[in-house]
DNA sequence: CTAGTTGCAAAGAGTTTGCATGGCG
DNA sequence: CGCCATGCAAACTCTTTGCAACTAG
């Protein structure tokens, strides 16, 4: 039964992408980011060990990664410990790039009816709405590039 | 207020791109993939020219372009002539990929409540529900890989 | 005939892998 | 000390671009 455990390691690196991550909040980077926001200073990444790492904590669950059309790389964006967003919806702004955590019960209501009246049981951790946030909307005109 | 209207020649090329999106359905197909299809026959196309194809066709809104993380090539798919799909959700399966257009009112009302209640204005276009579709559910133990 | 189209080859960009060295436990 | 982590360089894959030949209208 040996769930094969990583060993984990408690490196600098992983500690520093972590933090990282984390301190970008709703906001998210690339392995490119990443590997600049450290560059020149005496805690520089390569960035083998950037994909690496970004690659496990995906895996762990403890950031989410996105695959953008708008951008060329991958993204990622830390989750929290807690990882109860298997629980709720996630919108993610196409305009700002923050993403809302959204635990309503009107939308718990879609899990149900997709998988009563569609037969579709949703994975709520993968699933995101993309759209324009409030700020966004308000704010900016998004549609510039309307092609 | 010239529209800039693109001309738009019809060659044999394009007209088999399309035909071949088409007759995929519900599928969805990589370059690499449209390639391979007509490769070795007396219709074979060079890639540079599919990529052009399927671009100019995502921009005509005429078919759809996912990032899928689980491909590493970016997934085109036929949409239709009416293009009513920016009214209405899509489901999609991660087990056997199948795409699903869902007419539902219920969902529409989604829209509604994000906006009115989130001030989120989602983009119907671009939002996929992802999960489990309902021959998977039944056939085949997914969670294989339940990380 | 003119302007858009095609496709080979080469260039770019992002990501992965091999391998020798380094560091955690 | 053993094993995993690190990171440089090279390999790979997907996508875009340059350019000359081709073709629809």
């Amino acid at each position: 039964m040996e769930n094969k455990r990583p060993v984990n390691y408690n490196t600098r690196q992983g500690q520093c992408i972590l933090d990282y991550l984390k301190s970008v909040g709703d906001g998210h980077v690339t392995v490119n980011q990443v590997v600049r926001h450290f560059e020149g200073t005496e805690e520089a990444i390569g960035q083998t060990t950037v994909y690496r790492h970004l690659e496990k904590l995906t895996a762990e669950g403890k950031i989410r990664k996105y695959a953008l059309q708008e951008d060329k790389s991958t993204c990622y964006q830390y989750i929290g410990d807690g990882s109860n967003c298997r629980e709720h919806f996630h919108l993610k702004c196409e305009s700002c790039g923050s993403l809302f955590h959204l635990d309503c019960d009107f939308l718990d209501k879609i899990e149900q009816h997709l998988l009563r009246e569609h037969d579709f049981q949703i994975n709520m951790f993968k699933t995101v709405f993309y759209g324009t946030c409030k700020k966004c909307i308000s704010g900016a005109k998004i549609g510039e590039r309307a092609t």
